[in-house]
RNA sequence: GCGGGGGUAGCCGAGCCUGGUCAAAGGCGCUGGAGUUAAGUUCCAGUACGUAACGUUUCGUGGGUUCAAAUCCCACCCCCCGCACCA
């Protein structure tokens, strides 16, 4: 084969064929090798693969073929959320079945998958809208039935018209579904719900201890939104009815003014029923039943209430207190009722003066002061004062708080609480294309299991869609819905409702352990091996941090609890890869974006030109890059090498055209190094030891990087940083085949993980008969030792020097050719003299042993025998001052020597001999006839520059 | 309003945790040179300002700590993301 000729296709072909041939990437529960349990967010099988699912998969697969280079035993699986509504939508555009349409997808995009050469073990590969997996999910569903965790209850819920179905809170973003964006409106239904509140305090918990980013937790513990206070009971006067108010700030009780109910308490509609408040109330009711989110963003700044007509007693004073009823009263949180203490809450104060409601201030600022009027509410923690009640004034913040809460306990008028914003999760939904939930209606029984020997329960096939079939088909087939009771033999009707897509997502890492199982969601064997800890690895968007990412954590522990598995925490790493973003016409003016079609013309609004800034990929804007494209283009390892280099995980990348180009010509130089092994046929050359000690640091360092996920610092240098100094090595003098045979191999596993293809052709062509997919890394390369032997150090850093002297000298000759009549053609080095190394030494023994040379140092310096010599003094002072001391902008040069150079100078390196060898090198790089160097004072001294010869540091002139 | 993350040279983007080796990696772009029949590719060098090797001004703005700050502390400005009438 030709060595020099890249076809990136034909390489990719040939090794994704060698790779399934023989089954490199199965993987089996094998307890004497540790475990790496590598996991992508799977996709939404909704066509072709986009290049975010690149990004995402591209990551995964090169940390999982790091992974087991490295010796783990790597579980890598992949499938496909398959069950949703986009599918059954598209379904009755077209006139077909869901599952034709989800099927045609998965193939298309499971064809892309392969063709990147992601290394997963296929065997694993499912699909939720499978019955052989959503049979578990029912199957697990009836655990949790047993389990007291799931409820059939009637409740307030979130309906989506456009999407004809109810939705989880976690689903609805500013009061709109978070698919079709349109608005929700609340509805009573009976639905059915999974009490995820049991584990709040839990997942709220365990955030501490898990390996998440910090703006994943922070929206976890907000979701979850845990509050301590206080329920505190208000007696009505002339009434035995109490109204319940939860408060954060009990500590505020005796600032209580009057008590605000939510439009849709019950107590509400009893309290004005048949009075002359009863109409007032009923508009502003009615008026919050119909509230759209226009009308709600308008309410941010008007707050409305209505005045009940009756009064409440504030339980630790007997104080009466006005009732009304606000629109800004959430019913679903806390209690939907509030106590106002407008003296130390904004809102409430801002309501008191508008109905003309008395303010008390009953927290002072500072201690042993009165309150200050300032004409706001003091909502800080303060000093109780003018507490209607003695034994409270002077107490502050908690202290407050737990006397209040005591007090009310101990006179059964209320008690100390925690609140949580997190609601039971509402998983039923009025769909086909989903689960169904395995329980029967009967008459007689009521609401009943459906047998597990029974399961699963499946979607029929035999269902037409069509674009103006509305409501869920389900509900009207007669073969699926007619049933017997299976506790009385009855006719019986089935459940019709279908469980939200997430509760499929929530176990499917579980499934993965063990998905061939039939006769179980899987072992306890299996998950209990690969779960460990977690999965080590999850890689996905940020847009699940609360639903997927809450769902699966909560799953895992109700399954644990179930005896399932032993382990609580799903995933103990996440990394959310950033987006990929692309050049979209801008204005800046009005701060839009456009679609791509009006790149270059003029803002349509103000008619400025448009410029260009990077935004997420989108169809909308049509900025998208197709991945299939690229592919064709450059072939999948150029694709992912891209990706890779273009950013850390985390971060955003933008799309770049010339990026790629240049990673396309970088893979081509890569490839073509390989001609190398032809072309040299000496045994040694003079840059081996060099080389050799590069191709140790240059892989502790990549091996460092890779093991912190650090990807595009280790693609640096197993893309680059390898190759340039390959460059050098041949440059300086060249190499012998034995070190190039070593750097080559040594090189291959490094391009292994990002650019697999390229790696496994490479190695078969530097002549190893072996599979880098099945290759681990032999020991000789040292994974946890990342140091370098003391040799290779010394040997990096006189290189180093040298390329110091010659960047150096370049820059000189510059500046002497312009001081200079005739062109410069010699240049003449002076390197350090004995006394200053010796000195130089001393210094670094010193810093060794903490010398502090501030406060010593002078007086060591003039005690030393060299001092003596007064010819001397003026430059040994001068040198000792940069050595030890330094400049105001660094510090004394024995400081800041890398441990190399330090290393060198200690060994008695003789500088001179060192650049003398390199000294045609030297000429032909920098373009003079000659390079002389020697020790300053052995010979002349040119151009007075033998003052400026420090260790490492030569005195240079050009002639 | 609350919470999270940011502001680094023409652009993208490392560095900040663990202060000095930082005029600050790498990529892109640009400039010059080598080479080439030629476009491209490739290789080398330069890319804040001045300069016989040194100095000056730079890492959002202003202060502080320190012998020394892109890095630590304080205040402010700006940007992005999430939540939000939450009691």
């Amino acid at each position: 084969m030709s060595v020099g000729n890249y076809d990136p296709e034909e390489i990719e072909l040939n090794w994704q064929q060698r790779w399934k041939e023989n089954s490199v990437f199965h993987s089996e529960v094998d307890t004497k090798r540790p475990k790496f349990y590598c996991l992508e967010m799977f996709p939404y099988p909704s066509g072709h693969m986009h290049m975010g699912h690149v990004r995402n998969y591209s990551i995964g697969d090169s940390m999982a073929r790091f992974k087991r280079l490295s010796g783990y035993n790597v579980l890598y699986p992949m499938g496909y959320d398959s069950f949703g509504m986009p599918a059954e939508n598209a379904a009755k555009k077209i006139g077909r079945h869901p599952h034709d349409v989800t099927w045609s997808n998965i193939e298309s995009i499971r064809a892309d998958l392969i063709r990147m050469g992601f290394s997963y073990d296929w065997r694993r590969e499912l699909a939720t809208s499978d019955s052989s997996y959503y049979h578990w999910n029912q199957w697990i569903f009836l655990k949790f039935h047993e389990m007291g965790l799931v409820e059939r209850r009637t409740a307030p819920v979130n309906w989506c018209d456009p999407c004809d179905t109810v939705l989880a809170n976690e689903q609805v973003k500013n009061n709109r579904c978070w698919r079709c964006a349109a608005e929700v409106r609340q509805k009573d239904m009976a639905q059915w719900f999974l009490k995820m509140t049991e584990y709040a305090d839990e997942l709220l918990d365990e955030l501490e201890h898990i390996g998440f980013p910090e703006n994943v937790k922070a929206m976890q513990r907000n979701w979850i939104g845990r509050s301590h206070g206080a329920d505190i009971h208000f007696p009505i006067k002339g009434s035995n009815e109490i109204i319940k108010a939860f408060t954060t700030r009990p500590d505020t009780i005796f600032g209580v003014t009057f008590v605000t109910l939510a439009p849709e308490h019950p107590l509400c509609e009893t309290l004005v029923e048949n009075t002359e408040f009863e109409a007032a109330f009923r508009e502003l009711a009615d008026e919050c039943a119909r509230m759209s989110e226009f009308d709600r963003i308008n309410m941010l700044r008007e707050k409305k209430g209505v005045f009940l007509g009756r009064y409440a007693l504030n339980p630790l004073t007997g104080d009466e207190v006005p009732i009304y009823a606000g629109n800004f009263v959430v019913a679903s949180y806390g209690t939907g009722a509030v106590m106002a203490v407008p003296g130390h809450d904004q809102r409430d104060h801002d309501f008191a003066k508008k109905y003309d409601i008395s303010i008390r201030q009953v927290l002072s600022e500072e201690e042993g002061e009165e309150p200050k009027a300032t004409g706001r509410a003091f909502e800080g923690l303060g000093w109780m004062v003018k507490s209607g009640r003695d034994g409270f004034d002077g107490l502050f913040g908690d202290d407050a708080k737990q006397a209040v809460i005591q007090t009310l306990e101990n006179e059964g008028n209320g008690k100390g609480t925690v609140q949580y914003r997190l609601k039971d999760w509402l998983l039923s939904r009025q769909r086909f294309w989903g689960t169904p939930i395995p329980f029967i209606h009967c008459d007689e029984c009521g609401v009943v299991p459906v047998p597990e020997e029974d399961l699963p329960v499946q979607l029929p096939l035999d269902v037409v869609f069509t674009e103006d079939s509305a409501g869920n088909p389900l509900a009207t087939h007669e073969t699926f819905v007619n049933t017997k009771c299976p506790i009385c033999g009855a006719d019986a009707k089935r459940e019709t409702d279908t469980m939200d897509t997430f509760y499929d997502s929530s176990w499917y890492f579980l499934r993965f352990t063990d998905a061939m199982n039939e006769t179980a969601p899987f072992s306890k064997v299996n998950a209990d091996y690969w779960m460990e800890n977690g999965v080590d690895l999850y890689i996905g968007g940020i847009e699940h941090a609360v639903m997927h990412l809450l769902y699966a954590r909560f799953f895992t522990k109700a399954l644990r609890d179930a005896g399932l598995n032993d382990v609580s925490e799903p995933f103990s790493q996440l990394v959310c890869q950033g987006m990929v973003n692309a050049p979209t016409p801008f204005c800046t003016q009005c701060n839009i974006e456009f679609h791509v079609d009006k790149s270059g013309q003029k803002c349509p609004q103000c008619n400025e030109y448009l410029t260009s800034r990077s935004a997420k990929m989108s169809k909308s804007l049509g900025n998208t890059v197709s991945p299939g494209d690229m592919i064709e283009r450059f072939g999948a390892d150029t694709v992912r090498l891209f990706i890779l280099f273009g950013s850390n995980p985390e971060a955003g990348m933008d799309w770049s055209d010339s990026a790629v180009e240049a990673n396309h010509r970088q893979m081509i130089q890569i490839f073509g190094t390989l001609d190398l092994l032809n072309s040299i046929v000496e045994e040694s050359g003079p840059m081996d030891s060099w080389l050799a000690a590069k191709a140790r640091s240059n892989f502790s360092k990549w091996v460092r990087s890779m093991n912190e996920v650090r990807i595009r610092e280790g693609v640096m240098v197993s893309h680059f940083d390898m190759l340039s100094d390959l460059q050098w090595a041949i440059r300086r003098g060249g190499v012998g085949k034995n070190t190039l045979q070593d750097y080559m191999e040594r090189w291959g596993y490094m391009l292994y993980p990002a650019t697999p293809h390229l790696a496994e052709e490479w190695n078969q062509q530097i002549g190893r008969n072996c599979m880098l997919a099945e290759t681990t890394i032999n020991n000789s390369y040292t994974f946890t030792s990342p140091l370098e032997d003391e040799n290779d150090v010394k040997v990096l850093a006189a290189e180093k020097a040298l390329r110091n002297l010659i960047d150096n000298a370049r820059n000189v000759k510059g500046l002497a050719e312009r001081h200079s009549e005739s062109p410069v053609t010699k240049l003449v080095i002076q390197t350090s003299p004995e006394w200053k190394n010796k000195l130089m030494i001393e210094a670094i023994e010193l810093h060794s042993h903490d010398f502090d040379f501030m406060r010593q140092g002078q007086s060591f310096i003039q005690s030393h025998p060299l001092f003596q010599e007064e010819t001397m003094r003026g430059e040994l002072m001068q040198f000792w001052r940069g050595v030890t001391v330094g400049n105001k902008k660094s510090r004394g040069r024995v400081f800041s020597l890398s441990e190399g150079e330090r290393m060198l100078l200690t060994s008695e390196f003789d500088e001179s001999a060192y650049i003398l060898e390199a000294a045609d090198f030297i000429a032909r790089t920098i373009g003079v006839d000659e390079v002389v160097a020697y020790t300053a004072g052995d010979k002349a001294d040119i151009a007075g520059k033998a003052r400026f010869a420090a260790p490492l540091q030569p005195g240079l002139a050009f002639l």
